[in-house]
Formats: structure tokens, C-alpha cells, sequence
DNA sequence: CCTGAAACTTAGCCTGTGCTTATTTTATAC
DNA sequence: GTATAAAATAAGCACAGGCTAAGTTTCAGG
């Protein structure tokens, strides 16, 4: 993003940097995308579990591989670092419940979600390409942006 | 993100699911997310040393570890990584070049990103959140998406 | 009610990306 | 020109999240 220009004459360096961004505020920058990335797979899991569950009853490990497109080993040990950390219940060999936590995590992701597609659905973005940018911008859009998402949707 | 309710009535289930994806098609945009997700690191890493090169005529190790906020032996491991795939050079104890393709990459991240930031502004975003949204975003926007972005960004 | 298929788990592998500690190389200052 | 500081590398650990192959449990149909 940065745009700048050296000149080197003799000994002297003049530099025209006007945008590179201290080291310390760019280092900010990337730890908290890093951050961000940490809760990506638990909103997707417990937005679809949330889903599932109204939709078919129950949450299937066999489905959220399926609708995740990986293998039921991969679900399975994801699922067992939600139960770990509190989003998910589960007994061995039976369905995936959420905690009240997971409850609450699914339905501000959604939220997010939700916001982010019509957003660009009301910016005259394409359904299909809608669908596929808001599931990956969702988890990258602040709560600043997002109100301001919002109301832009509202207005148009 | 889809919205629906079931309602059981003896042996029949009728389902009000509007919204809920196929399988397939669901599985293909988690699937497509995690597509991106791999090159994430490499256009951030390429963009970034882009711009040091840039600014201070070359890029070194330890600039790059500080401005990602990691340490320096993370950042080696990347480089090395981005050297066997093509988009960096770079002699022991040396510091680093892009390759054409890295430069391209660099490039067409750049572009992208400032795309992103610029749509964020206009939209009236705080020039800070801006920045900080924009980092996470450009990897997840897709090119018929940016080209909207654009369109907004240059009518208002 | 029992057997075969479906679902789930376990074990073990790989890669990416983070860390610390220790070593080696390069650069700098005197 | 050499000692010391800075930079880079090497080795080794952890965890997330992908996979396959193989074993166990549950479920459903005849």
C-alpha cells in the first residue's frame, strides 16, 4: 500500500516514504489478523452446528465433514478442540450440542455474516459471489466497519 | 446465515429451510476459503518486502520479523518456504530479492489491498480501521467484488 | 434379532507457522 | 584489525488442521 521513493546522492539518502507505517504499528496490524484467524474455525463450526441442528434435528459429525468439505477425522478432532475450550458438548458416538457460549458465538456470526452478504448483495455484488466473499470476509470485518456495512444496506 | 425452522407433526417433517445451502455447494465455499488461506502469508510476506525494498533498498530478515510482529526464526522458515516456491531469492546471511513472479504477486496484492482500503474510506471508515480491516479483507475479495469496490470508490 | 453398512474414533503421517535456545556469520566501532 | 554487537541460521518443541488406514460402535433392514 505504501508508495515511496529513494534517491541516493553520494552519502546523503533522501527518502519520499510517506505511508510505510511504523514497524510497531504494522507488527499490530498482522498480530491482529493472526488473532482474528485463530476464531475463524470456530464461528464456521459452531454457525453450521447452529445450523444443522435447526434444520435437521441434530448435528452429525458425518454432516459438518461433509458440509465443510474435509474428512470426519479432520471434524472430529476440530470438534474435540471446540469441546475442549467450551463451544461444544458431546458424548463418544453420539451428536454435537452447543454450550450456551457456543450458542452465543454462533448467533454473533451469523450476525456478522449475515450483514456482510447483504452488504454486498445492496453494493450490486452477484448472489453466487456474494455467498463466497462474505464467508470469508466475515471473520475480518470490525464492528466499526460492520455499523457502517449496516447502515449502508439500511439506506439502499 | 440461513434462517429456518422444522416443525415435527407425528411421522411427517416439514421444514421451512429456505437458505440452507447444498452440501456440495457449502462444502465448496469453505473449501474455496481455505483455498485463499495459503496464500495469505505469501502475498502479505511479498507485499511487505516489496515495500522495504522500496524504502530502504533492501529487505533484511530481522525488518521483516519485526514488521510482522513475529521473531526471526519464524520468518526465516516462510522465506525459505517462499524461495523453494519461486517467489523470493536469497544467499545465506543475505538479505532478500523478489523473483518476477514475486514481484507480479507483490504487485497485484498491493493493488488489491489499496483497492480495499480506498472502498473502506469512501465508504467512511476511520482511516485507522481502515487500515486495520483492509489487511484481514483483501485476501477474501474477489475480483468481481473489487471491481464494484472500485466502481464505488472512484463515483464518490 | 442379527448382520452389514454407516458413523465415529484412534493412530499415525505431513505441512505451516508460531516459539525458545544456541550457534554461526557479518557488520561495526574503537 | 580485532572485539563486540547485530543478524541470520539451526535445532527442537508445540499446536492446528489437513490426510489415510484401520478399528469400534451404532443403527437399520430383512
Amino acid at each position: 500500500m505504501p508508495y515511496f521513493a529513494t534517491f541516493r546522492f553520494g552519502v546523503a539518502t533522501i527518502s519520499t516514504s510517506n505511508t510505510l507505517p511504523s514497524a510497531d504499528e504494522q507488527a499490530a496490524l498482522f498480530s491482529h489478523v493472526r488473532e482474528a484467524h485463530k476464531y475463524e474455525a470456530i464461528e464456521d463450526y459452531v454457525e453450521l452446528i447452529d445450523d444443522l441442528i435447526s434444520a435437521t434435528g441434530e448435528a452429525r459429525l458425518v454432516d459438518i465433514a461433509h458440509r465443510m468439505g474435509i474428512t470426519q477425522p479432520t471434524a472430529s478432532k476440530t470438534i474435540a478442540r471446540l469441546q475442549r475450550e467450551g463451544y461444544v458438548t458431546s458424548e463418544p458416538y453420539r451428536s454435537i450440542f452447543l454450550t450456551d457460549k457456543g450458542k452465543e458465538t454462533a448467533q454473533l456470526s451469523r450476525q456478522r455474516h449475515e450483514i456482510v452478504y447483504q452488504f454486498l448483495l445492496a453494493l450490486g455484488v452477484d448472489e453466487d459471489i456474494a455467498r463466497r466473499d462474505s464467508e470469508g470476509m466475515e471473520h475480518h470485518v470490525s464492528d466499526e466497519t460492520l455499523a457502517v456495512f449496516q447502515q449502508f444496506t439500511k439506506k439502499s
